[in-house]
RNA sequence: GCCGGCGUGGCGGAACUGGCAGACGCGAUGGACUCAAAAUCCAUUGGGGCUCACACCUCGUGCAGGUUCGAUUCCUGUCGCCGGCACCA
């Protein structure tokens, strides 16, 4: 038999053309845009959903397979939901600003812009060949100027807002600035401009600048103080785990640690709405966790401390309850008591401390946990609750940078100032007693709930109160003396914007010569990046953004810049801001401009917003679980700071959520622990050996890389079998959440169930339709089941049962070989139309295929979900197992709708139950309808 | 250290709310078809035992206990792997 009889063979070759030729169809046809209300074919009749993807950063080295598992489950979605009826919303595009095009720059000279474009064009290709239902027509990248005007608008809504804690929400700042002009109330301003130190002035009074400095205390975007790792010679700044031992870890250069003035965002006015609101949203619980851990909410208390000729300490614990056990303080090396100390000691000891600890950096504190450090700062606080005087310390095991940056060390009672005392020799002493009486061994802290003890003065006592009673009384005194009051504190900090790079979106804000900030009216926007020839950092002992070279852009007039004649006469001359914006910043919002992505009037029209967003936000959200903190707590604050200014109707942006795993891949080790790329690698007998050497192999799980060499690309998978089978082989591997590792060998698995079901359809020498003429009850039984079961789990998005079940029913209906009379075996036309509509949010190109040579001519894209007839599920009888003491001896067939009287007379006249029974008389009988009975006996 | 998740055949995995452990796929073995091979189709495939018999017995979901008529599922302890956080007062 020839070869070439079997012109109609699925294979590779036969699926990339099925698969090409549908994907330029699907196109031309526009067959998923989908319109917005009002468009022309809105059908407003249908309920919405937004099935959205976390949309990637395209690199220049291309996808690789863990790129489309994400993208396939919601493809799956977005196609199964199209066809129950839904209005779907499924949109793709880019995240475009970002380091690794800059740092080609660097390199090159070659324009960011046009490395992205690249990138980006390789990506889409890539996907448009997996056959995704992405209304394209929404695309757009956040580096688009377009878009880049509306991440710029919003940010200047930040800017023009602050957080009325009266209301709980944001309003205009010019609100508050009409208020104080009315109230004229006392604000803390700096003394000098840009200077630390502040006082306290009358509105009124102040200068235009003082007026400025008070508003940014207030403002939702602001110009704040950080300190930052500044690399003089890289000349730019290192997030904390790229510097060691004070040494970039790049280059090994020295690292300055110095306060910059940069733009942040007051998200920690948000702390108790985005830790509360996490019960409004349907996520996996162990992010939800992780973002409650990241706010960090602690209750606790403020108190103040008299410091002996420097006035008041405060200090916030958690612990009021243990005020008593207060042996000593400790002040963070950065609190300005430590330099004003330092500035009047004559051994230099605490300069020399605070300077250690200062360049020390994060990683390194955390990397020496354990060991404590510190100097006494030779000064006496006061404990308000029994006057005791005790000494002031500082450590960097106190962070400046949480609280107020000061404690009451309590050794008894909290492990690392009980470490820290007995290092440095100081008092512990005990205040709260074991809840069951047991004396305190005294070799560690007794951290735990308590009894307090030794805590009574003559207004006040502790003594016999459980912690929450003890805390409450404390506090209760405090607060009624001025002395302190209940306060709540989160971890969570303040959001650092502003980045030292070029490929970013530029602030909308300008400086004047006195070096006061005007915001750029919505009308100059967008801000557009100027051309640079020089893309290289600039090496400098004070941080040069690369934006600064761009001397006729940064050095323009108000006028030019856009900023409203009534800040600044158009003539003014200003310093544009040379900063950019983080990377953040796009993925920050862009699932709103999907839901109208033209919109040249506003970021979305309010109609579009509200149809696409709904009640809940998005409808389904996937993507990887490395972005379960930082994106996705940013994205919510720019919602709710939206929500708030009235531009959206929904609290929170992502209704439900969900992390597909990794792909992981095999990695083959040599018995010395040196690593075999994956093509040198063969199995023998079970065994995997080095093709070269014959040397034994471990094979390992590891994550896709390029050193390892098992890197597997979409282009490979799709070249040799086929984009379907690459789909389907993907969402069969495992559970969508589970990491698993790509197994080239089972692909062949799904690829001749896709086989199997070409065959079922039609002869693979001639291409006629192969059609049962009569259904056979037991395959459309299993049918049945299956589809009833896809859609179930496609709800659910377990794709890999769905695709089991797709393929137990083709295994009912497959036919022998041998069999040549279609009409035994096989689908009928009816089963084969409900079959491929069941299997076409899987493998949506073979479907299509068959589909149109079953004749229709319109795409099974748009074809409805098939019905389910529910009564083909339920057998007329059921087999039931019989337990004999907990054993399966036997099962027993009953009628399905038997009650379980029924069923129990049926089994105990069975007569293997009998034997089993061995004249014993059952004691008990437990019956579970249709699923087992248990007869225990004596 | 703390928090979360996961441990099931040779391999990937299935088992809805505590009810027949191993669906489906890979691999393997045997068979049909073929001159032969590939492809395809059929059958078998957790370990052990027993048998003429796929009648049956027994062990088995990391390990050790517990709750229950019944546990992969719930509880306690423990080991291993993965992810997150990490001096947050």
């Amino acid at each position: 038999m020839a070869a070439d009889e079997f012109t109609q063979r699925y294979d590779a070759a036969l699926a990339g053309r099925i698969e090409e030729r549908w994907q330029a169809s699907w196109m031309e046809r526009d067959l998923f845009r989908v319109p917005n209300p009002g468009d022309p074919g809105f059908d407003a009749s249908k309920p919405k959903f937004y099935v959205l993807d976390m949309f990637p950063y395209p690199s220049g080295a291309g996808l690789h397979v863990g790129h489309p598992e994400g993208y396939t489950a919601t493809d799956i979605v977005a196609r199964y939901k199209s066809a129950k009826g839904f209005n779907v919303l499924h949109p793709m595009g880019w995240d475009a600003f970002g380091l690794p095009a800059e740092q080609y720059a660097v390199q090159t000279g070659v324009h960011p812009a046009v490395t992205t474009k690249s990138a980006i064009d390789a990506f889409r290709r890539q996907l448009q060949r997996l056959g995704f239902r992405y209304d394209w027509s929404r695309e757009f990248g956040t580096i688009d100027p377009e878009y880049v005007r509306w991440t710029q608008w919003i940010w200047l809504r930040a800017y023009g807002s602050y957080y009325d804690e009266r209301s709980g929400r944001a309003r205009p700042i010019a609100e508050l600035e009409a208020e104080w002009d009315a109230q004229n109330p006392s604000v803390e301003v700096p003394s000098s401009p840009g200077g630390a130190a502040h006082s306290s002035h009358q509105w009124s009074a102040c200068a235009p600048w003082q007026r400025q400095a008070a508003l940014d205390m207030r403002r939702l975007a602001y110009l704040g103080r950080q300190t930052v790792n500044w690399c003089p010679k890289l000349g730019t700044v290192l997030a904390n785990e790229e510097v060691i031992d004070g040494l970039s870890e790049r280059g090994g250069h020295p690292v300055l640690r110095l306060p910059l003035r940069q733009w942040m965002f007051r998200i920690t006015a948000y702390a108790q709405r985005l830790l509360d609101d996490l019960a409004l949203v349907e996520w996996p619980d162990s992010t939800k966790t992780m973002q409650a851990e990241w706010i960090g909410r602690s209750e606790g208390a403020e108190i103040h401390f008299d410091l002996e000729g420097f006035g008041p300490l405060t200090v916030f614990t958690t612990r009021p309850d243990t005020l008593f056990g207060a042996t000593y303080m400790v002040v963070a090396p950065e609190h300005p008591i430590v330099a004003a100390i330092a500035a009047r000691e004559s051994t230099g000891a605490v300069a020399t401390y605070a300077a250690w600890a200062r360049n020390r950096s994060d990683i390194d504190r955390q990397a020496a946990r354990g060991e404590k450090t510190g100097v006494a700062l030779g000064i006496f606080a006061v404990n308000p609750v029994n006057g005791e005087r005790i000494p002031v310390w500082t450590a960097d095991y106190v962070l400046m940078g949480y609280g107020t940056g000061a404690i009451m060390a309590v050794p008894a009672h909290d492990e690392r100032d009980f470490e820290f005392a007995q290092q440095f020799s100081l008092p512990i002493r005990q205040v709260v007693a074991a809840p069951d009486g047991s004396a305190w061994s005294g070799d560690r802290a007794m951290s735990g709930d308590g009894i307090a003890c030794n805590s009574s003065h003559r207004e006040c006592s502790l003594d016999g109160l459980v912690q929450a009673e003890a805390a409450a009384r404390i506090v209760a005194w405090l607060e009624d003396k001025g002395l302190g009051r209940r306060l709540v504190n989160f971890k969570l900090r303040d959001w650092l914007f502003s980045r030292q790079r070029y490929w970013g979106e530029p602030f909308p804000v300008v400086f004047d010569e006195t070096g006061m900030h005007h915001p750029v009216t919505e009308a100059a926007l967008p801000v557009t990046l100027p051309e640079l020839v020089d893309y290289a950092p600039v090496e400098s002992d004070r941080p040069v953004p690369p934006l600064g070279k761009a001397h006729e852009w940064v050095n323009t007039t108000a006028g030019e810049a856009g900023v409203d004649s009534r800040l600044l006469p158009p003539g003014a001359k200003v310093r544009r801001e040379t900063n950019t914006m983080p990377g953040w910043a796009g993925s920050c919002w862009y699932y709103l401009r999907y839901c109208d992505p033209q919109n040249p009037s506003r970021f979305a029209s309010r109609e579009a917003e509200s149809y696409w967003m709904g009640d809940r936000g998005v409808d389904l959200y996937i993507g990887g679980s490395e972005h379960a903190v930082l994106h996705l707590l940013y994205a919510r604050f720019w919602h709710k700071l939206l929500f708030d200014l009235g531009e959206v109707g929904t609290k929170e942006p992502f209704a439900k959520l969900f992390h597909q795993g990794m792909i992981t891949s095999f990695a083959f080790e040599r018995a010395d622990g040196s690593l075999v790329p994956s093509t040198d690698a063969v199995e023998e007998a079970g065994t995997w050996r080095e093709q070269a050497t014959g040397a034994t192999l471990t094979r390992v799980i590891a994550k896709m890389s390029k050193s390892l060499k098992n890197v597997v690309t979409p282009e490979e998978v799709i070249a040799e079998y086929g984009a379907d089978t690459l789909r389907l082989y993907e969402m069969a591997m495992g559970p969508l959440a589970e990491s698993k590792p790509w197994n080239t060998r089972d692909i062949t698995g799904v690829f001749r169930f896709l086989q199997r079901v070409w065959r079922l359809a039609l002869d693979e020498r001639t291409g006629e339709l192969l059609l049962a003429r009569v259904a056979d009850p037991d395959v459309e039984r299993h049918l049945t089941r299956a589809i009833h079961k896809v859609g179930h789990d496609i709800e659910r998005l377990a794709f890999n049962t769905a695709i089991s079940a797709l393929i137990e029913a083709v295994n009912a209906a497959t036919r022998p070989t041998q069999m040549k009379d279609s009409a035994a075996g096989g689908f009928t036309r009816d089963q084969l139309g409900r079959f491929l509509r069941a299997l076409a949010p899987f493998a949506p190109h073979i479907a299509e295929e068959l589909w149109s040579r079953l004749g229709e001519t319109q795409s099974i894209s748009l074809a409805a979900w098939p019905e389910v007839d529910l009564s083909l599920l339920e057998d007329e009888s059921v087999e039931m197992p019989v337990q004999i003491q907990g054993k399966v001896r036997t099962r027993v067939r009953v009628p399905a709708l038997a009650t379980p009287a029924e069923v129990e007379r049926i089994v105990l006249a069975d007569p293997k139950v009998l034997e089993q029974l061995g004249g014993r008389e059952p004691k008990k009988v437990i019956v579970v309808p249709k699923r087992m009975v248990n007869l225990i006996a004596e």
